[in-house]
DNA sequence: ATCTATTTATAAGT
DNA sequence: TACTTATAAATAGAT
């Protein structure tokens, strides 16, 4: 229909594709608005173009989720529900691997044992060990820092201490010199050294 | 387009609706499959007659799936995936919960634990001691089982043994009267009692 | 279903 | 992209 007769197959010039899509769209969108209205009939319809527009079109007395409801219950075909049994399948899943952590972490906390024969015991019981010996060598880690900390504010404590000392006497020689002037003493507050983080990791 | 001009409106008289219908549906169809084949388009249409028949036409180099899940990216709108939101957020959830368990558990078999703070590493240490108690009480009990098995097994045995050499006095003492005559002895096989199932928990 | 007069859609040109 | 127009295609109404 049109100044030629046109063979039914791919248009390969773009601009003519285009064009024709255009034009075409427009004729099969005002079609299924026809039909809808003369014959009562629901009907959606979706085009997505080669050049990556979509343009859809639904008949006003229904919706898309209703027409593709509808079409799973005439067809048998799924379309969301196969969706949906892949996301229950990993839910399953999941879950599984979930009871499977939980009953290995009751067993290390040493609960619902009895089923358990000899040679799983074993296993769990070196694992145990392992687990405390990790444990103890990090709670070594931390008192070996302790004490390294605490004999490091030990040294700098005595070497304020001593400083103080010189200062006070290096005062007192002057306070003999000049009598009743202030002195004021800002190193004081240096004696405790401040080094929070250390602590709060022990 | 045919021997008169018709409004657009409902058909009112059925048959002619139907007939109507019939030949449109057709007609879009037709339409819909050009399109995709001169314009290289993506089609899905689904046509849903009052007389309650579904017909629909999907373009051969898509799926209708596909096509929806294009809408749905393309328009933002929600078609099933309003429907699967819950899911997807139990899943979220159990495998947060996953996550918690494997760190828990690494934790108890002494890994990852570089972070972790003096308390918490006293509550893994206290938890991996309770374990270690239980399984070696349950261990214990084994233990004990078996000795307590092998005590019954031992009388057993020389009760048996006792019984046995009663009855080979006995048939000593026949063959003395009767000589060379064969005398079978059933009675034997019991010498070792069958219990495996106490055997295999061990 | 089939026919066909007529309307409608549209290919090609502007 | 929009308009024009000759022509192809669709289809309303009849059979």
């Amino acid at each position: 229909m049109g100044r030629g007769k046109i063979e039914i197959k791919r248009i390969e010039n773009p601009s003519n594709r285009q064009v024709t899509y255009s034009k075409r769209r427009n004729g099969i969108i005002k079609k299924a608005k026809e039909i809808a209205v003369l014959c009562d009939a629901k009907v959606s319809l979706v085009i997505y173009g080669s050049s990556g527009k979509m343009h859809e079109y639904c008949s006003p007395s229904t919706t898309l989720i209703e027409m593709l409801d509808n079409y799973q219950r005439s067809t048998g075909k799924k379309l969301w529900d196969a969706k949906h049994e892949n996301l229950n399948n990993e839910i399953d899943r999941i879950k599984k691997e979930n009871d499977t952590l939980q009953i290995k972490l009751r067993q290390l906390k040493g609960q619902d044992i009895t089923s358990l024969n000899h040679k799983e015991l074993m296993v769990i019981e070196e694992a145990l060990e392992n687990g405390l010996i990790s444990i103890r060598d990090r709670q070594m880690e931390h008192v070996k820092m302790l004490r390294k900390n605490e004999k490091m504010l030990k040294e700098e404590n005595s070497q304020l201490q001593y400083e103080l000392q010189q200062r006070m006497a290096a005062v007192d020689g002057n306070v003999r010199e000049i009598n009743d002037l202030y002195i004021p003493m800002p190193f004081a507050v240096r004696v405790q050294p401040i080094q929070p983080d250390l602590h709060e990791r022990i």
